[in-house]
DNA sequence: TTTTTTGGTGTTATACTGTAACAGTATGGA
DNA sequence: TCCATACTGTTACAGTATAACACCAAAAAA
């Protein structure tokens, strides 16, 4: 690993520390507004209404919270409202799943793919991404920067094994 | 086939190829054991058998499916009897759940408290726990030597923010 | 233009995952 | 004997997620 050197600790898990929110509200939705345009992709008004509700704050919102939310502003009450929307959020990295919580959060760095990295607190459930290379090491000066004790965690990569690879490539689909 | 020219990979991700399972089932159920009287915990017939089961394969089992199995045996039929089996195992390091399957899978490597990191087939949902540091590039290579290809990945760590965790210290608490 | 396909939405029904709460039992110590 | 603890049996319920089908509009093909 580098001598990381960072002068300037933005991607940081900001999250944790007070900060100006509106400025993280307008730059992901600018951003989500961009690539969906330049990747021609429908960005619907209730999808974008979901990630507005869930941009409204850097905690995980549950599938049925945010559907409450849709409800009441008048987009529809059924769990695939949600579900769709949601689906079709995390295609596009605006959003993501967070496992341990079943849980949804924006993505604070939408320009660019990455594997997330995840600080949560057990008590209250915040949530604080960090946009650094997800290394234990470097995870654990994320969480000693925002103050946050780690007491476990996991890493989990999900693709495609060597037969079930064989079979995709398998010329009688 | 690579020529991955592999003397010895223990602690690769085994369970993606072929292997004698034999010697992990005894193995690791060898080690509970071991670990269990030491720390004088209380493995109880449930909780050695819902461990066996889990130890059947390497693909992560469902807690529906661990409980049905569990009723077969004898051993109960409604839900608890399964969740507190899991609660447990995940409890002593026998266990680990795979968060992005909701499901659950017996630890290969329970002589050492770890970060678990797992390979995931989103095809036929196969497992493999690698015992590496769990770093991307570290699972990348694992993930190369075990034919698999790797499509997405996230990391959580759990724990308290620095607010949840001033509470806890607190005297009055 | 007409037809077809595609993608998004509305809706119903259902499957799967996980927990609260209380009663019963065994064990081991005060 | 009384009490505390830990495990088990059971009921009821809360929360999460998807299948499936009907409907519609806009885009693409004929
Ligand atoms: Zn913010
Ligand atoms: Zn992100
Ligand atoms: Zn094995
Ligand atoms: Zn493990």
């Amino acid at each position: 690993m580098v001598a990381t050197r960072q002068t300037e600790r933005t991607g940081a898990a900001e999250a944790m520390r007070p900060h100006d929110h509106g400025d993280c509200i307008r730059r992901v939705l600018d951003e989500a507004e961009r690539r969906a345009s330049e990747d021609r992709v429908n960005f619907t008004p209730v999808r974008r209404h979901a990630l507005e509700i869930l941009l409204e704050s850097h905690a995980a919102m549950p599938a049925y919270g945010l559907l409450k939310r849709l409800d009441e502003d008048g987009f529809g009450s059924q769990p695939p409202v949600a579900y769709r929307a949601l689906d079709f959020l995390m295609e596009q990295g605006f959003v993501h799943k967070v496992e341990r919580l079943n849980a949804f959060v924006a993505c604070m760095y939408p320009h660019e793919t990455h594997t997330p990295a995840f600080l949560i607190c057990r008590n209250c459930r915040s949530v604080a991404e960090t946009c650094v290379a997800p290394t234990p090491a470097a995870l654990r000066q994320e969480a000693r920067a925002a103050g946050f004790a780690i007491e476990r965690s996991m890493m989990e990569a999900e693709g495609l094994c060597r037969d079930c690879a064989r079979e995709e490539d398998a010329p009688c689909d």
